[in-house]
DNA sequence: ACCTATCATCCAACAGATTGGACGATGGGG
DNA sequence: CCCCATCGTCCAATCTGTTGGATGATAGGT
């Protein structure tokens, strides 16, 4: 097997005109370049270069083999310079998954600022409710919204935003109903229910501000689904109160659709977590959108 | 400095699918697979695969790097193809360069039948009574008509066909005088003289078959020179006997404008020697040009 | 759900390449 | 014409890169 390495110092000698000074562009002993040189040539089983110790030329067969040397190095030159062209500033694609819902409310508007912030980037967003691999699909960052803390693996994990849950209600059925005033008067109200597995039909209340513990509210929901859209509709429907995080109902409290129930009241605490494959050679494209992320994403789901 | 050996061991990863399947393919340790791609990230700074246990895969950058390299590599791959070529059947250029007597009289006609044998192969004759730095200005081979050893040198040097030295004379003259019968009676001739350095106007005469000393003639001669073919010229315009190599002579011969003096006495014994850069790493197209010669030659001078 | 086969990585012993100084050769300058 | 500067090669001491086995992890088979 030819030593590719060996090309390159053979174009660098033929092109400074000798060993000597190849050796001194190159910072490299000219003993090493003799040899490399003398080793390329026994592994062709031809002469390259004629060599005294004034004149210096090239064989028939160097000249040739000069050509595509020269033009092996530059595509080598071209693939290095691809790479360090996308490290000099943020180009290329980045890959990003999270869940349906979460791509939906959480991260479309920041990701629509981020392609005009940076126009050389593009980005594949898939959102999937169904477990992804990352790093065998290929994805640069995966968005998660979870309560618990994420089992810890080999991937790198970086906290982006809080992300509440809250109480709503239709605004319609709040009028026609009376509104809670209290934890204890929500059990008055049919109750919307997200199902999550291994989570039993019950609230749990903490206050905003105040170091109260939590208040577990038992319930009899009217609906349970793990639909947040469907759930939600169904609030503003006037089919009863839900809780959701509060990213998922941004639009419908600005349009007055949905209104905060106990707005001092939290209904859970989740966070919005970035998880990336590695953390060494983190590309600018990428590294750009996780800052990004980490930037807009707390103003974007905040309430 | 990137290592362009990893270029190759990259492309073989990918290609392949997995470390262990490259691995296989090269006959190497997987773990020296799994250090150079570590490496050639390390030096680019980025994280071109994306490798777990089952699943495998390229990153953005490492896709575009892949295409790139893969490239590179092919023209490697044409590179050391081009030389295999000219290693496989004689093709490409042979450079040539003698004295000018010698390419006209003894090379002409062996070298067009060369290039009748070989249509693949082309060769640069470069004629010249000039020293000439072989290395230095790149010829393949040197053709030198010399009676003495040439002195050793770190050239190669490979014995072509004996070219004794001859007497002769214009026709038109020995059939106007006595054509000389004995080594003594050249005396009673005017002689032509081709002078060289270090050498005195004399000729050194030896019997072709007996073993007999040689008769040394002491020379006034009518004409000195060291032009070959002015020599012959003058010799057919019967000025007198000249003693030149036999090839020099053989048009003359056989037209009869020249005779052979003292048929069976040879005034010198001088060798066609080819002289090549080095042993190691002959093409086939200058393997077969010297091959050519060597069995061509001894004809084509003898007479 | 456990176990096994497969895969990439890690690590210490080793082998081969790199290194710099000495040598012989060559050509230009004084 | 001789000497010196420069060049490529050679050689032994050193050092980096390779090697194969051990380790940890993962996915599929049973």
């Amino acid at each position: 097997m030819l030593d590719l390495n060996d090309f390159f110092y053979f174009v660098q000698v033929v092109d400074r005109g000798g060993f000597t000074a190849a050796s001194r562009m190159l910072r490299l002993p000219k003993s090493t370049l003799s040899h490399r040189v003398r080793q390329l040539e026994a592994g062709l089983g031809v002469r390259l270069l004629n060599r005294t110790s004034r004149r210096f030329g090239m064989t028939d067969a160097g000249g040739e083999f000069y050509r595509h040397a020269a033009e092996m190095l530059q595509q080598a030159e071209q693939a290095e310079a691809s790479i360090r062209h996308r490290l000099s500033e943020p180009v290329g694609t980045v890959r990003l998954t999270s869940a349906v819902a979460t791509m939906q409310f959480a991260l479309r508007g920041v990701v629509a600022d981020f392609l005009i912030r940076h126009p050389k980037v593009n980005v594949v967003a898939h959102a999937t409710d169904q477990s992804v691999d990352i790093i065998g699909e290929n994805y640069d960052v995966a968005v998660r919204a979870h309560s618990d803390p994420l089992p810890s693996s080999t991937l790198v994990q970086r906290t982006l935003a809080p992300a509440p849950w809250l109480l709503f209600g239709g605004a319609a059925y709040l009028d026609a109903n009376d509104t809670p005033r209290t934890p204890e008067e929500l059990r008055r109200h049919p109750s919307l229910f997200m199902m999550r597995t291994g989570v039993s039909p019950t609230w749990r209340l903490r206050h905003s501000n105040e170091r109260k513990g939590e208040v577990v509210v038992p319930l009899m929901p009217r609906l349970m689904s793990d639909d947040m859209v469907g759930l939600k509709q169904a609030a503003i429907a006037g089919l009863g109160i839900v809780a959701l995080p509060g990213y998922v109902c941004r639009e419908e409290l600005r349009s007055g659709a949905l209104r905060r129930v106990l707005p001092t009241w939290l209904a859970g605490a989740s966070t919005l977590t970035a998880m990336l494959p590695y953390r060494q050679g983190l590309l600018p494209s990428v590294r750009a959108f996780i800052e990004h992320l980490a930037v807009q994403l707390p103003q974007a789901v905040a309430m």
